[in-house]
DNA sequence: ACAGCCATGTAACTTGTTACATGATTTT
DNA sequence: AAAATCATGTAACAAGTTACATGGCTGT
């Protein structure tokens, strides 16, 4: 739904074509999120088909110039208009991933926390070095989209860290039941 | 990716069918996420496909068991073995919506960014709430998925916060040169 | 002439997802 | 007998994504 409603945005600027709509996401992400051209002819398409855009323009141009409609502008203030809310359940393949590593049993689970850990803070580190130039450079949008990266990285860390921590706890507990009264047989 | 490898991780633990696959990949998620049936059989058929499971099972059987291949058990391992790494650019629906809200100056940037802020907030106490009650459950799955949820969403407003910040910060300077040499005519 | 960018588009494919049809078995 | 649950499946679509074909225009 992003990429649609990112193309719809750009156009209630004003109309322009495909190609154009290419360049101006990609400088208005400051250059990080590059697009290949064919989708956004094809997402244009899907937006006509929707009736949030309709061609606009000069016949006999050959670039084929969209506008938005009222539609669309409908679309784009409502979207802007309303918060993003997380789906339930988050598509978060980290999570499912974990939650079904735990319950089988073949699986080392404190293996994958561990090789996830190193890579996310390998990651953050890259975004923290990334940063240090950026910072000089004042591009507000890639600043921007390194701060939400480098935010969400802690936060997975410090998820991973307590994952680890359910499990040692969870461990030791049963530690504790198999040593006083036998457990589990 | 997720749905497909959730259920191939559930087949690599044994042969089912179905919908058993359905009732385990939601109890192993602590009833958070729930599947619709057709969903699993669709992605079986894709799975089959793709040679990651087959058919398994005594013929004459009405239930459909299929059991992981050897590719599907090399695939579910790397998996495990692999880290997950975020898409670069991160598909973040948020990130990309105050991106081009900061870029379009039709668009309150500053009311995106408060009503999402105070949406975070409440979807924080919510999942608080939640989590209260789960910690004397000891669902384990349900309180590593509110954990993650909560981290998220804490992350979120931290970010939230970065950006008003950064907007604060930027527009003070086009003040100060409007005021000082006149600025941009 | 040739490289490279501007510009448009189509075909094909993937995953996720829902709605619907169908019937057997079990519980109330 | 009716309701619920078990069980399997298909049709259809949305959204994202890539690879490819095609041609004009510009600078060297």
């Amino acid at each position: 739904m992003s990429m649609k409603l990112g193309l719809l945005a750009l156009l209630s600027d004003g109309p322009t074509h495909g190609y154009q709509l290419k360049h101006d996401f990609e400088s208005r992400t400051g250059g990080a999120w590059l697009l290949n051209v064919g989708q956004v002819y094809t997402t244009l398409q899907r937006l006509e088909r929707d009736g949030l855009v309709a061609p606009a323009g000069d016949d006999g141009d050959e670039r084929r110039v969209f506008g938005i409609t009222d539609a669309g502008r409908r679309a784009i203030d409502d979207w802007y208009a309303e918060p993003v809310v997380v789906a339930a359940p988050p598509r978060d393949e980290l999570a499912i991933k974990v939650l079904l590593a735990l319950a089988a049993d073949a699986v080392d689970v404190r293996g994958v926390l561990q090789r996830q850990r190193t890579a996310t803070i390998e990651q953050l580190q890259e975004y923290t070095r990334l940063k240090r130039q950026a910072d000089t450079d004042e591009e507000l949008a890639w600043v921007l989209l390194l701060d939400a990266m480098i935010l969400k990285a802690e936060a997975e860390v410090r998820w991973l860290d307590l994952c680890e921590a359910r499990l040692r706890r969870r461990d030791a507990a049963a530690d504790a039941t198999t040593k006083t009264d036998g457990g589990p047989r």
